[in-house]
Order: structure tokens, then C-alpha cells, then sequence
DNA sequence: GCATACAAAACTGTCGACAATATTGTACAA
DNA sequence: TTGTACAATATTGTCGACAGTTTTGTATGC
């Protein structure tokens, strides 16, 4: 194992701001990060670079890296590449899918459908990001799983807000049984078209609720997160 | 402007890779780099460090860096995503072009015909190339034109293959034609349809060749383009 | 009170150095 | 000749320092 020091870095800024405990448009300065990880300046810019790379950090020459924020727009943008591509992986697993591997998908969605009668909404995303992920993990392509991986990770303090706009649960949970559906008969096709309707109808009242309350996510990330330490 | 060192090297090396001034596998090392661009090792780490997020740089810890590999599979898998992403971008792109635009890319094409017609491959190049770029440039969803701009990146040593492979440009310019075709409509559904077509044809030429002739990129880039200095 | 000029502090950009790790070269034995 | 142990070399990982730029703070004049 032995991360180097970068490494553990990249990893612990990336789920911060992932799990909004970073907030977008927050200032990250070196020396800071330096002091808190007890490190050197050098590992730490390398490992914002990468962050930058990957859209999570925004970079202004000479003034340092910020946490990017995301715009209305860019929201609608990502979800409509996402709408094509893990449909398109959604295909890719469900022609090759075994049915040990359906009855794991079973099993979350059962979990997901517990957690949206208890209302209990940290499990319900729990749950439903391993139902999503495990369709573009097992798709076959490594590079389309890296870019659904990326996107993800930059919509996903978003999550919280899906969850939060009441009354969507139960179409969320047809649709995976839609998904379900597909991958019995191995339809890859009626796999994809299902997954398209259910990412439509999560961008959809994402950008409902956007459109009608254009606040930050973090206000609605701490009411169904609570954040420790 | 006044371009950091990192940026100045980040840009250079990108283009190296791109235009095969260097081989997959080669290892790049930081010092050599350092005495090569006059500056420490610091800037270059960064830039190799971002090059790495695009995917056009491979790393291994306590071993640096090296020009990435892209196995057969690896090109049929961005092919997939190119297909169903810039295909997406053309229709977004092809719904909203003008009477100059249009004209634009005709323009375009003609030189493309006609560099096909005196076998000027480098002139093929690059015009299909700002053909192809343009649709995405101006679909107007930024995140889309990143993604398709970062994998151009990444396959475009294998363009060298794609025209060195005889008997195929007649088929590629009435594919343009087609595009073209519908930008003149405004048709995008029939843009999007086109331009898979056409992805798809380049897509089975490259593969159905290094299928063939598993060789280098460099090898043929070599033919195609003369490497100055 | 408000705007402006300028000094002080904070921060980024780059550098050279040293420790840790990996690679290469070499001598020796089977 | 081949394989192995070990020294020498090369390369990466991290550090602290300093120059250049931006931001902050302050005093001055209106």
C-alpha cells in the first residue's frame, strides 16, 4: 500500500468536496492544506492539479484553486451526457449480466425501497449510487467507467437535493424495477431505454427544483447529511 | 498572456504526444525534462501530473512517467463513446447553424476533397480535423465539447492510420456531404445520423487495420508527416 | 464617512537540496 | 557462461526557501 503523501491528499479533498464538506467557491491555499496534513507545499499542488483536471477544482493563475461551482447550466449539461452514456453502459452490463449479479441488483433495490419508506435518506443514497455505479463498473468499457466516475462525482452533492424534493420515490423505484425488468430478459436495449427515462426524470426535478430554488447545496446537503468532526 | 512554465511545458508535451513526437511507452523523466525547458522539476510535475488526468500520460509510483499506451481495445472503446457523443454534439450543433457556418464547413470539406484528390495527407488532416472539431466547439454544452476535446486527444496519433489505409476518402467526403446535408435543413436528428455513420465507418477502417497490422502508431505517423526539427 | 495611495501581509510560482526508492553495473561463484 | 549479491548510479518524493504577485490593512486627504 504506502500512499504517498499526494495520494492521500487527492483522496481526502475529493471525497470532501464530493460529500460537501467543502463548499463550491471555497478557497483552498496551500500553506493551509500544507499545515493541516503536516506536509510540504509540493505534493499538495500536485494533488489540486489533479483535482483540477477532473473538474472538482477551479484554477485562477495567481490566485490559487477554488471548489468549482456549478452552474444551472452545467448541471443540465452533465446530466444530458450522463443521460447518454450510462444508458448506453446501462446496455453494455445488462447483455452480459449473470443472475448472481441480478440478485445483487435485487437486493439494493429492495434496500433503496426500505430506506424510501423509512424515509431514511443516507441509506436510500447509499443505495441507490451502488444501483447506479454498479451498471457503469460492469459495462466492459474502462474508459466510459472512468467518465461516468468523473461526472458523478462532480454532480454528486446534487444527490442531496433529488432526495430532498418530496414525493418522487416511489417513480424512482419503478424505474429501477424497470432496469430490473431488462436485465431478466437480458434487454439490453429496454435496459438502456430505461435508464434513460429514469435519468430524465432525476434531472428533471433537479432542475425543477434548481429552477424554483436556486440555492447553494449545501444548505440541503446538511439537512440530510450530518456532518461529524 | 505570459504563460507560466507549467503551462508553457503542459501545452508542449500535450502536442509532442499528439503529433508522435513521442512513443507510446517512452518514459519521461523530470530531470531530463528540467534541463530541457531550463527550469526545475517542480512546473514539470504539475504539468506531467495534469497530462496524466487526461489520460495522455501513464504513472507509476516511484517510477514516474510514460507516454500512454492505447491498446486495440482501448481505441474500439473511445470509439463507442465518440459515436454516441459527437455524434450528440453534431445534432445540438446542427439544430442552431447559420448560413455562414454552413458555408464554413463547406469550405472545409472542399479542401478536404480536394487534398484527397492530390493525396496531401497532412492537408486531409487538417481540415478533417477542424471539420470535425467545429460540431463540437459550437454544440454549446461545454462539458460535452471537454470530454470529446480530451479523447480527440488521446486517439489522434491513430488519424495518421485512418488515412493511410487507401480506398477510403471517397467514402468519407460523401459522409461529410451527408452532414452537410442536414446542416442545411437544420435537421438535427438527421446530423446525429449522419455523423454516427460516419464515426462508425472510420471506427471499423482503424480497427479492421490494426487488427491487421498490430504496429505502432509512429511507424505510420512517420510516413504521413515529416518531423522537423 | 468615503475614496485613494501606499505599506504590510498573505499567497502563489519556482528553485535547489536531500532522503527514499528503483535501476544499472560489476564482481564473484557455480 | 550464467546467476546472484552488492555497490554505484539514476530517479522519484518531499522539503524549506525565496522571488513575484495579489490581497489586506492603514493612514491620509477630501
Amino acid at each position: 500500500m504506502n500512499k504517498s503523501v499526494r495520494e492521500k491528499i487527492y483522496e481526502h479533498i475529493r471525497d470532501q468536496i464530493t460529500y460537501c464538506r467543502l463548499n463550491p467557491g471555497e478557497r483552498l491555499t496551500e500553506s493551509a492544506l500544507a499545515n493541516a496534513f503536516h506536509a510540504s507545499r509540493s505534493p499538495i499542488r500536485e494533488a489540486l492539479r489533479q483535482l483540477e483536471s477532473e473538474g472538482l477544482l477551479t484554477f485562477e493563475p495567481n490566485k490559487g484553486f477554488t471548489v468549482s461551482k456549478l452552474s444551472i447550466r452545467q448541471v443540465d449539461e452533465i446530466y444530458s451526457i450522463r443521460w447518454l452514456l450510462e444508458s448506453y453502459a446501462t446496455r453494455l452490463t445488462v447483455e452480459n449480466i449473470s443472475a448472481e449479479e441480478i440478485a445483487f441488483l435485487e437486493e439494493l433495490n429492495e434496500r433503496c425501497r426500505v430506506a424510501a419508506e423509512k424515509v431514511d435518506l443516507p441509506s436510500w443514497l447509499q443505495h441507490n449510487s451502488a444501483f447506479h455505479s454498479y451498471f457503469y463498473d460492469h459495462c466492459g468499457n474502462e474508459n466510459l467507467r472512468m467518465i461516468l466516475q468523473t461526472l458523478q462525482r462532480r454532480i454528486h452533492r446534487y444527490k442531496y437535493i433529488i432526495v430532498s424534493v418530496p414525493g418522487h420515490f416511489r417513480t424512482y423505484l419503478s424505474e429501477h424495477e424497470g432496469i430490473l425488468k431488462a436485465c431478466r430478459k437480458r434487454d439490453g436495449e429496454k435496459g438502456e431505454h430505461y435508464m434513460k427515462l429514469h435519468i430524465q426524470t432525476i434531472k428533471d426535478v433537479l432542475l425543477g427544483h434548481l429552477n424554483r430554488f436556486p440555492v447553494t447545496a449545501n444548505s440541503v446537503a446538511a439537512s440530510v447529511f450530518t456532518q461529524p468532526d
